[in-house]
RNA sequence: CGGGACGUAGCGCAGCCUGGUAGCGCAUCACACUGGGGGUGUGGGGGUCGCAGGUUCGAAUCCUGUCGUCCCGACCA
């Protein structure tokens, strides 16, 4: 049989339906049966296993412990921070009950004799559990700055979910550090946001904004929200990484304090900042295409599938000796100062069918081996980045097997960077700086619009509030205010009044 | 949480209005012929119809509840 494309729908033809396409056929998740919660499959898993090696590393090299706190969180500890609270409140899940009972009809219901005297939480985010475990561990300035991350689930009780973008559960790190004072923690903070930024530039090959949320889009809690923004295919942002400097509020509720050099009681200053599964469902804006996934190499669970091309006869043998040792050689290789990983695909099927669940998956390079080749000395290597030539055929190129092996490694790099120069010029060129009005701008609900950037007084309160409805009505949010723009020169968008900073504004997930 | 649609084989669906014990396509399995864009043919296997009640001699079908999914709102560090 013979298609255009590899998925049932194209994202021209209709992006949220591609969207859950790609984690379908690409074998990445699937509904559980939970509300919002979803089965993370091997290929997807993989991605994140891959994430979470390469940030843990450089969250390590930060000086940042790793350890893990407690699923559940006493109900009291929100309630010392009232704003934090009122941010979490409505979604959260609570424990009550600790054990069933039948009730007499065949049916398990909690035992009322079980009540918890105070409920428990499931963590939405752990500020105040490990707050209470800092008030513990510092005592003195010496013990300063304290800085801890862990790898946990958590649970927010979404109205609206989507796979990898918004689930009741999901998979993330979260740092929390404690400082001795404003300026360090503060520092910390752009820390693990520069450090996030440079993550999704490299290794996700996603290009991103970094910036500081406005008032009304900081974390419940915080004194400043930073964030990193990403433009998908379809000009929405979405925001993929944040970073808080939580002042001294949380260090007041929790109690975490120290004593100076001069013998005085100081409140810290604490921060958190965290990254998600989320940033899987980003790659797959940022590079899926109308046949699946383009997974970024050093994200990829495998980076070379070898495919051979069975055909149950008497030269299968001799085809499944060469892609071994092709294997073993290219295993001997590296790329991003790490072994290539390499998979051969040995399962018993088609090699057609094969070789398209692959490029649905989106494995970076894909190496087909036939007859012709091991009588050649060959290979045919197909690059997921680039899948086809200007004719519309597939670009399989048969090369030596030796001079394969010695440039793999580079030829990922190659992919990589090819990834990402093509979502850069996307988001450079989708960031318009010119638009007067808004609402025409804006106008239709699928065209794709990408982002504007203005230049605003930074009004807060109820003069905040009136712009922020402005923009609801048109289905816009500010993003962020880039840490890179140029300053501002000009007067605000909405106000009229002298501009202090420019701010993105768009549409969102 | 409000409005709408929908849960029948792994997936996509028909059957439901007019109750009588389940069907189609794809996938899957076997064999044969094939083979570098996921091929063709023949023959098989697989479902207590989301779940729980109710009405009925009899429920996929009618009624009630519940869980879940999708779309639109509200909500969304």
């Amino acid at each position: 049989m013979s298609r255009k494309n590899a998925l049932p729908v194209t994202r021209a033809e209709d992006f949220a339906a591609w969207y859950q396409a790609v984690i379908s056929e690409a074998d990445l998740a699937e509904e559980s049966g939970v509300r919002g919660c979803m089965v993370i499959r091997p290929w997807g898993y993989g991605m994140w296993e891959r994430i979470q090696k390469l940030m843990d590393a450089q969250i390590k090299l930060a000086g940042v412990e790793n350890c893990y706190f407690p699923l559940f969180i006493p109900l009291s500890f929100f309630e010392k921070e009232a704003d934090h609270v009122d941010g979490f409140a409505k979604e959260m899940a609570v424990v009550t009950h600790h054990r069933l009972v039948g009730d007499g009809k065949g049916k398990l219901i909690p035992d009322p004799e079980s009540r918890l005297e105070e409920p428990l939480v499931v963590r939405p985010t752990s500020e105040t559990v490990i707050g209470a475990a800092m008030s513990r561990w510092v005592q003195s300035w010496r013990d300063l700055p304290l800085m801890v991350n862990q790898w946990a689930n958590v649970v927010r009780w979404e109205m609206r979910t989507r796979m990898f973008l918004r689930t009741s559960e999901f998979l993330w790190q979260e740092g929390h550090t404690a400082h001795a004072d404003r300026d360090d923690a503060k520092a910390e903070m752009l820390r693990a946001l520069e450090m996030y930024r440079a993550f999704a530039e490299g290794p996700l090959a996603m290009p991103v904004v970094a910036g500081e949320k406005p008032e009304h889009e900081r974390f419940p809690g915080a004194v400043a929200t930073y964030s990193i923004e990403a433009m998908m295919q379809d000009g929405k942002a979405l925001q993929a990484g944040t970073s808080h400097y939580l002042g001294t509020g949380f260090a007041s509720a929790a109690g975490i304090k120290y004593q100076d050099r001069e013998g005085g009681q100081q409140l810290c200053h604490t921060t958190s900042w965290g990254v998600s599964t989320r940033l899987i469902g980003g790659v797959i804006m940022t590079h899926g295409d109308d046949d699946g996934l383009r997974c970024p190499p050093q994200i990829a669970p495998h980076q070379i599938i070898i495919v051979p091309m069975l055909r149950d006869n008497d030269e299968d043998e001799a085809i499944l000796d060469y892609c071994s040792s092709l294997a073993g050689e290219l295993r001997g290789q590296t790329a991003f100062d790490e072994p290539l990983r390499v998979l051969l695909d040995t399962k018993a099927a088609k090699a057609a069918a094969k070789r398209w669940a692959w490029v649905k998956k989106g494995a970076p390079i894909i190496v087909e081996v036939g007859p012709r080749d091991v009588a050649g000395g060959n290979v045919a290597v197909l690059r997921r980045d680039s899948l086809y030539k200007d004719d519309g055929k597939l670009d399989s190129s048969f090369v030596p097997r030796g001079d394969f092996v010695g440039q793999a490694g580079d030829l990922l790099q190659q992919i990589e960077t090819a990834l990402h120069s093509e979502a850069k010029a996307r988001l450079d060129a989708n960031i318009r700086r010119d638009v007067t009005d808004l609402a025409a701008h804006f106008s239709g609900e699928d065209k794709f619009v990408g982002w504007v950037e203005v230049q605003w007084a930074r009004p807060s309160g109820a003069a905040l509030e009136v712009i922020v409805e402005q923009l609801k009505a048109l289905k816009l949010t500010m993003r962020n205010a880039p840490m890179d723009a140029a300053k501002a020169d000009g007067l605000c968008f909405f106000t009229g009044e002298p501009a202090v900073e420019r701010i993105l504004v768009g549409r969102t997930y």
